[in-house]
DNA sequence: TGGTAAGTTCGACGTACGTCGAACCCGCCC
DNA sequence: GGGCGGGTTCGACGTACGTCGAACTTACCA
């Protein structure tokens, strides 16, 4: 009752996407980087977290994740119980024109070399 | 050995432009950002290096250079007894299409508001 | 032949960052 | 109800990074 002043109370709240550093900074670590690839690969909608991350254990995994979402590249939300993060591609491409886009496919043509 | 082997002795080579971790990470920072924009500000030619910072010594300054040209971003030469920096646009936007001008362009929208 | 200015290199130092395990929380479903 | 799997938070730890001043090199100039 008196708990809850909202019925939603958003506790991991979705911020505005930061200043050119901090989304490179963001963009720079590995872990991160593989992660935001594996969401443009989903096709933009939420993902559960557990798909998103090799390699390193679940409490790395959420600190990264609240790193991207600080930056403004992702959100959080609950799809059936679970965790998700969803890319934010439309605001960062407004925010920041250009910048996922080509970090995309650099990081795509890395993993890929064709 | 007190003579050098080779006449012109290439003790600041040039690298290839390295990977987009790395490259991220080098952008990343402020100040060789910064260094980065003003680069790009002069055209495209060598650049002396005390043209291209401010707020930090020469040091540190040196260091960045360094990280930067370990990037393969830019490269080193000397112009009328000065050290100047250049910044390799062409060979950047081939190895990592769109990244650079789109860092470039969101700095500069951070600098000039509009 | 000094002297000065510009750059680089070399430690040193403090802080930020990535990583982990343990503890805890929350929904599910046996 | 009790256990379980998925996530988050909380220290703690080690390393990487940005910063500086001092020392050194080189080039230029009086």
């Amino acid at each position: 009752m008196s708990t809850s002043p909202s019925p939603e109370a958003p506790a991991y709240p979705t911020h505005p996407v930061a200043d050119v550093h901090q989304v490179l900074s963001a963009l720079a670590d590995p872990v991160r980087l593989e992660i935001v690839r594996r969401l443009s690969r989903a096709g933009g909608g939420p993902t559960p977290c557990a798909h998103l991350y090799d390699g390193v254990s679940k409490s790395t995994a959420s600190h990264h994740f609240k790193t991207l979402r600080e930056a403004g590249l992702t959100e959080r939300s609950v799809e059936a119980g679970q965790s998700c993060q969803r890319l934010r591609v439309a605001e960062v491409e407004q925010a920041l024109p250009g910048i996922l886009s080509a970090v995309l496919r650099a990081a795509d043509e890395l993993t890929e070399p064709q």
